[in-house]
DNA sequence: ATGAAAGCGCTAACAA
DNA sequence: TTGTTAGCGCTTTCAT
């Protein structure tokens, strides 16, 4: 049984040695097409396979990149995390996931690289870590940044303008003619607020309206899922507060809100219009359509595996080439990166609906 | 810089040999508290960390267990590798994701260990995977099934009943008065048939309460989400057939039945009764809440990952142990389980509601 | 209780 | 073009 095969009893089977073997798995160009065919036919009569880890040890490296969410039962974070591991698989790099529940300590523990020293990068998306906990980061494996957080640190970030997308938001309900708006999904009774952004950005575009942007439009969550959205939106409407429309942190807190106002008995959009964030498949499946900021996952995905494979690369030059300045620099020293991906608004029932 | 400080650095520093400081690591319980605490200022100092790689090459193992589902944007499959991750960590696993698209060649590259030869097992929720292609597999990672297919193969199997579980949904549609009952999401155009447990139970319980299950009752679907099931319902509609109740081979397909249902103004349950299967959030947050049949999923997780743990332990005992018989025995060649699942049915407005 | 040394399987200098 | 050999960092006998 394959007890494992290694290099050297290909070699001896095939009679060459253990460098020819190597050259021959490695695709190495100067090998006379006689000796490859001897060679190959000894890796299938054993069945050999090479050893990755041994691979790893000795390059260094391990083909594989970490990407942290808060959530994968976030729609929004699944598609993400699948888009993720298509590209990194372009890139021959395998992801491994993991999720954080959006707690400080286990996204401290992560960007430490806990249970996952074996990986090459690491994909973040933060909530609560704050800058000093990356500041203290002892971990040389490059980091890439997603999402709404901002920290001015040496590593790549990666998101959609968030506050021009939320005054496009808000525009948008402006637009059909909407000026009650309600934000729902702040995080008010934290120090760092997640959404501040797009906070800014309702805030923004109401003013510029002429509009009022009082505290009492403003809903807080305790998460940002199905539940705390229908949980904000009652106590929004227990509050005594009805707006004409309602601007979520994400299509969750959103679809939440629907169905807290459907059970009420209120229309949407007629009595209340709504538009979500993130564009999840869900939202294009309700009985009301979910009109909503749709960000370009894709290229989300694609910037993030890319600004690993650079780094990555420029670590891996350096060692080859000791000429080179900076090889010995900490890693991510080099320059961070503002990387922006697009956005569109996704007009739906929710907004210019019949209902 | 941390660029790698190794055992023999600590050593060194702490003038000791490498072995010590690998049983200060280790928790090797010989060890004097004053060589402990001399050596644990050496790493603290040199901010040491084990090279997990280096481990894994000398131990053959990587404490990476992989999950491949067929696609992580479907929510149960995110809920489930959210409750793998979980339970690998309590066993100190790190968990590998992988998505298939349900397409057999990616299923197939998975099952062989593709971008994943560093794992220790593999947890694999087949979709179009035939016997025979796990009959080549070549792999001595052990490998758990997951879902509705079945290959009688050494390798453990892990599933709720479906058909139990099908005929309690459909038994449920029964006892709220209906009996024109379609069925979506098989997939006739192939020759194994993923849903055929499902797909038995319906017909199975129809019949043995006297009732027919043409066939003209049964709408197949390309695929397993919303656009699929919006597209087989209205596909069922066109075609004349006018049911009471649809049971659905998933909560995603029935959200889309749902949504094609009220876009022909038909009332949820009033006109038909919908149940899907899967339990994911999204179904409880809709203008019409979603009956469904609720697998449990932590248990699945659970199984799943003890399974590949127990199989695991096995082989290490059987290299540590080299009189207990079988430890050259093909992985996986000790006995198959089958491991059964939970499931209820969680009764909600579309079946028992007021539409 | 601690040390010395072999070797996991592989890659990459360096030799031939 | 192919072979020899020295480690990558760690665990693990076997000594001491």
């Amino acid at each position: 049984m394959r007890v494992s095969v290694s290099l050297k009893d290909v070699a001896e089977r095939a009679g060459v040695s253990i460098k020819t073997v190597s050259n021959v798995v490695n695709n190495y160009r100067h090998v006379t097409p006689a000796m490859r065919a001897r060679v190959q036919r000894a890796i299938d009569e054993l069945g050999y396979r090479p050893n990755l880890t041994a691979r790893h040890l000795r390059k260094g490296r391990t083909g594989i990149l970490a990407l942290a969410v808060p959530e994968l039962g976030n729609p929004y974070f699944a598609e993400l995390a699948g888009a993720v591991i298509d590209v990194a698989a372009e890139h021959e790099y395998t992801v491994l996931l993991d999720h954080t529940g959006g707690r400080r300590e286990q996204e401290i523990l992560v960007s430490q690289g806990f249970r996952a020293q074996v990986i090459d990068g690491l994909i973040l998306s933060p909530i609560e870590l704050e800058r000093e906990d990356l500041l203290a980061r002892d971990h040389d494996a490059p980091l890439v940044l997603l999402g709404e957080r901002e920290y001015d640190l040496p590593y790549d970030h990666i998101a959609i303008d968030n506050v021009a997308a939320a005054r496009t938001a808000i525009r948008h309900l402006l637009a059909v003619g909407r000026s009650r708006i309600a934000f729902l999904g702040a995080r008010t009774d934290r120090v760092n607020e997640p959404s501040h952004l797009r906070l800014r950005g309702w805030r923004a575009e109401l003013t510029e309206a002429g509009l009022p942007a009082p505290d009492s439009m403003i809903a807080p969550t305790g998460g940002w899922d199905h539940a705390d959205g229908a949980a904000a939106m009652a106590r929004l409407l227990d509050s005594g507060v009805l707006p004409d429309a309602v601007f979520a942190y994400n299509d969750l807190i959103a679809i939440g809100a629907m169905r807290v106002l459907s059970e009420r008995g209120l229309r949407v959009p007629g009595d209340v219009a709504v538009v979500g964030f993130d564009d999840i498949t869900e939202g294009r499946y309700g009985t009301v359509t979910l009109t909503t900021i749709s960000p370009d996952k894709q290229t989300i995905a694609r910037l993030a595996v890319q600004s690993l494979v650079e780094r990555l690369r420029e670590t891996a030059g350096a060692a080859d080439d000791p000429e080179t300045p900076g090889g010995t620099r900490p890693p991510g020293s080099t320059r961070a990166r503002e990387l922006r991906a697009d956005f569109r608004l996704v007009e739906r029932e929710s907004t210019v609906g019949g209902g």
